[in-house]
DNA sequence: AAAAGCAGCAACCGCATCACC
DNA sequence: GGGTGATGCGGTTGCTGCTTT
């Protein structure tokens, strides 16, 4: 499908003049390299069949010879991915299925912008479409002001973390970092951890024997929002990591929650009835420049920017859950007195989750994930054995359960729902929390299929976004723009019915690989 | 009804990696 | 070991239709 009406496509096919002057200057139009003229934008149908042809014949791979062979003028990459993305056979089209985004949850929690070994996971999926997936709903959720963490995901991968990793668990299930004191702590084990990173996370600085708490929250203390840090890493540390979600400025996140008062968090220091009793080193030796962890950016602001190591790129372990959940379990907005309300009843009621142990899922989690990513795994130990970077599901320091990294993954998952002392009722929170064991997020309520369906495809008008006069430069939507030869071709990809796989074309859909013009409207018939 | 903003998607771009010479 | 081309990957852009104001 193209929506690019604006540029203009070939007519029809192999354009016979493929220099389209108005198009050179919007720079997706065509472009000339060693006086080949290449065209960019969007796809015609029969450029699509084109490559079909060609892949047919020839195979994949030599993507930079297709225009040689074919008379596309295309370059290889542009082919590569059209391929790759809409003309290859089992590729699935239409919305995901519930299954298929609590799947992309799963591992994107695992692997984060791994778009690629995603889709490797996800029959038919591609991984720009898991991009864009991905992209489109982290959107909506920074926009709506929700975390991108849904509760159930959180649950389950710290009850993964905490029996792969008992150190780690120690952490989930441990105190709440409320000392009777009253002073601030964090466990130590939090730091061995990123001791134990520094070999291959540059980013950190050498610890040293300087005291974890001391360390982190003298870091906070640098930042305006310190207070408020503090007080969260030690109510809900997860914020940690869930406020680099958020564009990485959680700076915007606090103004956004607290923007008129600088002090709030003082005053809710107080309200919890805690004062900031850090262990500095008073002669400021161990005053070391704050540093971030995994997600932990979200403590430099403009006084701490200094220090900040740009060395490393986060990406983010990323949960969703639904609309509605979120809803229900999520806030968004928060006054100050919320806040207040909610750290308190947090102080005096800690949350079930943090109580409870990994029963919500095993270490295999609910299978689905992991047997994908063992079979993955094997199957990229056979095909791939001589993959230098040995990523592909071998751990990673992100994967190591001792890394820092992985501490922080699960540092925020051991509270589920990172972000709530913001503003959402603690009591809210963890009383309205009901586990969602098995049935996975359902984004946008979306009713849930009973079975991962083979194919779901989404039919949409051929020439839906084409205007009549274009009629022959019908942009592809391309799974539905398989010529006829092809369909008709049995054996093309062993397919009796084509390349349709599990699914025999509709009339519909057979009308658009004719390329006939089928709908004008945009009206979409579930297949 | 018009304008503005949002959502979804396809495609492009730059960079990294791999394979081959 | 270095150079070069091919390929893969992730991020970003640009476009259109839809929704909201």
């Amino acid at each position: 499908m193209s929506r690019n009406a604006k540029v203009k496509v070939d007519n029809g096919g192999l354009p016979r003049d493929p220099i389209d002057s108005h198009l050179v200057d919007k720079g997706r139009g065509v472009s000339s390299t060693d006086g080949v003229v290449l065209k960019k934008g969007p796809w015609t149908s029969t450029e699509d069949a084109i490559l079909i042809d060609y892949v047919k014949k020839h195979g994949e791979g030599n993507w930079n010879s297709v225009q040689k062979n074919s008379g596309l003028t295309r370059c290889g990459k542009s082919c590569r991915l059209r391929w790759a993305n809409h003309l290859r056979p089992n590729l699935k089209k239409g919305a995901f299925s519930v299954e298929e985004e609590r799947l992309i949850h799963e591992l994107h929690a695992k692997m984060g912008n791994k778009w690629a070994r995603m889709a490797a996971l996800l029959p038919g999926r591609t991984d720009n479409e898991i991009k864009n997936y991905w992209n489109t709903r982290i959107k909506r959720r920074q926009r709506a002001g929700l975390p991108p963490y849904p509760v159930e995901q959180c649950e389950q991968a710290v009850a993964a973390e905490g029996q792969q990793n008992p150190s780690l668990h120690e952490i989930n299930t441990g105190d709440l970092g409320f000392l009777p004191n009253g002073s601030c702590h964090i466990p130590d084990v939090v730091f061995d951890s990123l001791k134990a990173s520094q070999g291959f996370l540059p980013f950190i600085p050498d610890l040293g024997k300087v005291s974890a708490s001391s360390l982190l929250m003298d870091s906070l203390e640098q930042t305006q929002f310190g207070s408020q840090m503090s007080c969260m890493l030690n109510c809900r540390r997860g914020l940690i990591s869930q406020c680099s979600s958020f564009g990485g400025n959680s700076e915007d996140l606090f103004s956004s929650l607290h923007p008129y008062d600088d002090s709030t968090g003082k005053e809710i220091m107080q309200s919890v009835g805690h004062s900031f009793s850090f262990d500095q080193d008073p002669a400021g030796k161990n005053h070391l420049p704050p540093f971030d962890v995994q997600g932990s950016h979200s403590f430099s602001n403009g006084n701490s920017s200094t220090s900040r190591p740009t060395a490393l790129k986060l990406e983010l372990p990323s949960l969703q859950c639904s609309e509605a959940e979120l809803n229900s379990r999520w806030i968004t907005s928060a006054s100050p007195q919320n806040l207040l309300e909610s750290v308190d009843r947090l102080i005096r009621s800690p949350p079930r989750s943090l109580q409870v142990e990994s029963k919500y899922i095993s270490p295999p989690n609910n299978g689905l994930l992991e047997s994908l990513v063992y079979e993955a795994t094997q199957s990229s130990a056979k095909n791939h054995s001589s993959d230098k970077n040995s990523n592909s599901f071998a751990p990673t320091p992100g994967d190591m359960g001792g890394s820092s990294l992985d501490f922080c993954g699960a540092e925020f998952d051991e509270y589920g729902d990172p972000i709530s002392p913001f503003g959402h009722s603690a009591t809210s929170i963890f009383n309205d929390y009901t586990p969602v064991s098995g049935s996975g997020s359902s984004l946008d309520n979306q009713p849930y299929a009973d079975s991962f369906p083979v194919l779901s495809l989404k039919e949409e008008p051929f020439n839906q976004f084409q205007s009549p006069e274009r009629e022959q430069e019908t942009p592809a939507k391309s799974i539905y723009t398989w010529p006829d030869a092809l369909l008709a071709s049995s054996d093309w990809f062993g397919q009796p019915s084509g390349p349709f796989i599990g699914e025999t074309p509709t009339s519909d859909s057979m009308a658009f690989v004719t390329g006939h013009d089928l709908s004008g409207d945009k009206g979409t018939a579930e297949a």
